[in-house]
RNA sequence: GCCGAAGUGGUGGAAUUGGUAGACACGUCGGUCUCAAAAACCGAUGCCUUCCGGGCGUGCGAGUUCGAUUCUCGCCUUCGGCACCA
């Protein structure tokens, strides 16, 4: 055995080892339960980073555990290959998307697998392969046939000067980020996918996850946004025209004494009459260039422009004014709201700015609002007024009664609507999965036959950055016939959303290389669900909602038997690092450092806040350099020990060394014994080897603990650092032989999940044959484990005063009377009358005195 | 703005169900070894103090309790998401 540990030679061969017997390799077996764990697949940026590493050494601890366990465990690894930064590269450096990416992946799988992550290599794919997308576009036509993806209008960021959308990350400021020029609203007819079809079933569905965060579930239930309510008709003054509105509070529908429109709604033109024509088309042309999300607000000036016609309250009979208002947004309800300016903030704001009539219907109990005295609308409880035959019931009451007094006068319709939105699908973009449709002038928008996918995305074409996208401008690619007529028509040049491939590749790792169909129905079966999903808390809502939402559309495609994609979902926290920035070159990378100057111009380095790691703040470490002077398992434990995973991580070179440290503690401590492991464990006789012992038991039931129940590595560690630390603490090695060998043996069992190389060399030196892999994991002795002696604290009011030792099996009796004995709580009680003890077995003493 | 989190020593973090605040590690200080240094090993380390004793202390302010990092209410700060970044 060689002295000292040196990673490097240790984790080639480990990982060559691996490789060769494909011990990762997973397969459907009936005599072991299944195990799926998944990380979420990379963006092949070029480079592996902290994230990644964070990510896929948590994932690769859970999937060795598991192994450990005597799960058959499925543990995959692919790339989410398509998207925007592709593109850029195309148009910054001349790369062809597909050529940069291939690269990539090369170059990111030769990190992962520099790792140790044990992977089944054989199910790895790239979303970009026709092998995987085609299958996905035979979804979409199934989905299509289904009325789940449909086509309507909807807008985009425009940029006039380059001729191209968008992306919301490519606007700073509301301007294009590469000419500055002021970006504008476009209405594109695009592909939609009916998520809101399914928005029941994810939202009852959150009640049955019970391996999620809370706070996810939260997230989604809200971002759903279910609310119960009214669909009511108001007919315009000559009664030509209806519109429609959605309202949760129909219990104010009395008090309704105007009516707002999104600036968008159909209606909008129609109702303008030909005085208030100009100031409506100015009007309309001002929000146009406002923020979606700051028109809605609640500090946004609020504005509006009269139509210049009215509509009638069915129930009051009150001549509503009709307003264009800013904050009403066409994506929600119906585009229009009844306005009830007593008992809205928003619209009371309104209706003061532009002098409407208010009226009070519900009045705070035993209180009488007048509206001309109001500073702020009422929104609480109250009681009704002035709503006819529902004046004196209290408010709530009168929403069920007000709903069905409506649907039987034909006023309007009891209704649910969601904050969620249909998923918008179609990209202007070249890298990504073309959309398979044709449009036709006599048959309109056609699906491709089935038989003819993949619809390939051509190699051969030019980036410019502008004029939008590659493939509009490919005559061989859109040029076709119409599948149905036969008459030459035009392909869809828009491709997916790239969200669309991470909403089901969980799915196709279970059958990676199927060639008949999207999911090997048996195998899909047999592996899915995920047992175990982690990532990023930033996917929280949409990806995971996406992801949700696909699942049970493959299962009424009936290509798959579950409903939920996910069983247990760990959000991990971000990986953050202090900025740097030279007052001259803007952020620095960490080596662009020397001591404490930039080493561009040797101006003086300002540190900045810590923050998420990231490209465009250059506060990143290449977990290349990392593995190179430390080796894999230093960059693994650093990530699994700093913080636990839901908890955001700060990057600390300092700590990083102290891991590597422990390693080297840990190789040492075996070095230093390593002619003692063919001692029987149980030969020692000495009260040290029995606490020692006891210690190796603690541990490991600790360890299994943390693990399985929370997944809280960090803790787990330490207490492996502790054992290690009591072998080093033992006093008489020779009177604890076997003690030393069961816990040097245990601590390299325990560890294998987290540093799998190292342990792996270990576990051979002590005289093992084969895999550290195959033995199993280790099972605490629970009568090693008890304590014959119990520390136990002595409060006086409140306050520790003293500690006592007493022996396990104390009576509550006798804790107190050894209490009462003990001098210090003399000193502290002499005077005083004891009013109260209470004892808290096993723990804790509190003698309350006055 | 809306939704969701998080605030504990010089630093990262720990603390089963309301029961010793600071495990483990980093850093710092001291010691051993060495010609010396590094490494390693051992020890100390929340703050204040009138120092063999005591006080204060988990973002801030209240409350419940014998007892609160933990529960309740109200603030402050930071972070994530907000539908075309992935």
């Amino acid at each position: 055995m060689e002295e000292s540990y040196s990673p490097a030679q240790i984790e080639q061969k480990w990982q060559q080892r691996w490789d060769e017997t494909a011990q990762y390799k997973a397969e459907p077996r009936d005599d072991r339960e299944k195990y799926y764990v998944l990380e979420m697949f990379p963006y092949p940026s070029g480079r592996i980073h902290m994230g990644h590493v964070r990510n896929y050494s948590i994932g690769d601890v859970v999937a060795r555990f598991k192994r450990l366990q005597g799960f058959n465990v499925l543990h995959p690894m692919g790339w989410d290959a398509f998207g925007m930064p592709a593109e850029n590269a195309a148009i910054q450096h001349g790369t062809h998307p597909a050529k940069w990416t291939i690269e990539n992946i090369a170059n990111m799988r030769k990190q992962l697998k520099k790792m140790g992550l044990s992977y089944d290599w054989e199910r790895e794919f790239a979303t970009c392969d026709a092998d995987y997308y085609r299958w996905e576009q035979l979804m979409f036509l199934q989905m299509f046939d289904k009325g789940l993806a449909y086509k309507k209008s909807s807008s985009v960021n425009w940029c006039e000067s380059c001729q191209t959308v968008l992306a919301n990350e490519q606007v700073e400021d509301e301007c294009c980020w590469r000419c500055g020029t002021e970006v504008s609203d476009k209405e594109l007819d695009q592909w939609f996918f009916k998520i809101t079809a399914y928005a029941d079933e994810l939202l009852e569905d959150t009640y049955n996850l019970p391996g999620w965060p809370e706070s996810v579930l939260t997230m989604q239930r809200n971002w759903i946004g279910r609310s119960t309510g009214c669909e009511i008709n108001f007919k315009t003054e000559d009664g030509a025209e209806t519109i429609s509105v959605f309202t949760t509070r129909q219990d104010t529908v009395f008090g309704a004494t105007f009516m707002s429109l999104a600036p968008e709604h159909p209606l909008a033109q129609k109702l303008t009459t030909a005085e208030q024509k100009e100031d409506v088309d100015g009007f309309i042309a001002k929000v146009k260039k406002q923020d979606k999300k700051k028109r809605t607000s609640e500090d946004f000036e609020k504005e509006g422009v009269f139509t210049g016609t009215y509509c009638i309250n069915p129930v009051s009979g009150c001549k509503m004014p009709i307003y264009l208002a800013n904050f009403v947004l066409m994506d929600y309800g119906t585009g229009a709201v009844m306005a009830v300016p007593t008992h809205d903030q928003r619209d009371f704001d309104f209706a003061r700015k532009y002098d409407i009539p208010m009226v009070v219907v519900v009045s705070p109990e035993g209180e009488e609002l007048n509206a001309e005295d109001m500073s702020e609308a009422w929104t609480a409880p109250g009681v009704m007024v002035n709503s006819a035959q529902f004046n004196g019931l209290d408010n709530e009451s009168a929403k069920e009664k007000i709903a069905d007094y409506l649907e039987e006068q034909g006023f309007g319709t009891k209704s649910i609507n969601y904050r969620l939105r249909d998923w918008g699908v179609s990209r202007q973009r070249y890298w990504g999965t073309p959309i398979p449709i044709v449009y036709c002038d006599s048959c309109g928008p056609v699906p491709v036959k089935a038989e003819d996918l993949p619809v390939v995305l051509p190699r051969d074409v030019e980036f410019k950055g502008e004029g939008g996208s590659p493939l509009a401008q490919h005559a061989a690619f859109y040029e076709t016939t119409c599948p149905k007529c036969g008459a030459p028509a035009r392909r869809e040049t828009d491709t997916f959303d790239t969200f669309v491939e991470s909403s089901w590749y969980f799915a196709r790792y279970a059958c990676p290389h199927t060639e008949e169909a999207p999911l090997n129905r048996d195998e899909a079966n047999y592996w899915l669900p995920v047992d175990q999903y982690i990532g990023g808390v930033e996917h929280a809502v949409m990806h995971l909602l996406y992801a949700r939402f696909f699942t049970k559309v493959m299962r009424d495609l009936g290509l798959l038997d579950i409903s939920e994609p996910f069983t247990n979902l760990l959000t991990q926290g971000m990986v953050c690092k202090e900025t740097q920035s030279c007052p001259e070159h803007g952020w620095l990378y960490p080596e662009e450092v020397q001591d404490g100057r930039c080493s561009k111009c040797g101006s003086e380095v300002i540190g900045g806040r810590t923050e998420k790691m990231s490209k465009s703040k250059k506060n990143v470490v290449d977990p290349d350099h990392l593995i190179a002077t430390y080796g894999a398992d230093t960059a693994r434990l650093f990530s699994l020990f700093a913080a636990p995973p839901e908890k955001d991580l700060e990057w600390n070179e300092q700590s990083v060394e102290g891991c590597y440290r422990f390693l080297n503690r840990v190789w040492r401590a075996v070095y230093e014994n390593s002619d003692i492991f063919s001692r029987p464990i149980a030969g020692d006789s000495a009260p040290e080897a029995r606490t020692l012992r006891r210690k190796t038991h603690q541990t490991i039931s600790k360890v299994t603990r943390d693990i399985e129940g929370s997944f809280h590595f960090n803790t787990a560690i330490a207490a492996v650092m502790e054992l290690v630390n009591s072998v080093y603490a033992v006093k008489d090695k020779a009177a604890c032989c076997g003690a030393i060998r069961e816990a040097l043996e245990t601590t390299v069992r325990l560890l294998a999940p987290f540093v799998p190389h190292i342990c792996e060399e270990l576990w051979s030196i002590m005289g093992q044959n084969g895999s550290i892999d195959a033995i199993g994991w280790p099972e605490a002795d629970v009568e090693l484990m008890q304590e014959d002696e119990k520390l136990i604290v002595v409060q006086i009011n409140g306050k520790v005063r003293a500690r006592i030792t007493v022996p396990a099996s104390a009576s509550n009796a006798d804790v107190e009377e050894q209490t009462l004995a003990d001098d210090q709580v003399k000193r502290f009680t002499a005077d005083k009358t004891i009013r109260k003890i209470i004892v808290v077995p096993g723990k804790l003493v509190n003698v309350v005195v006055a």
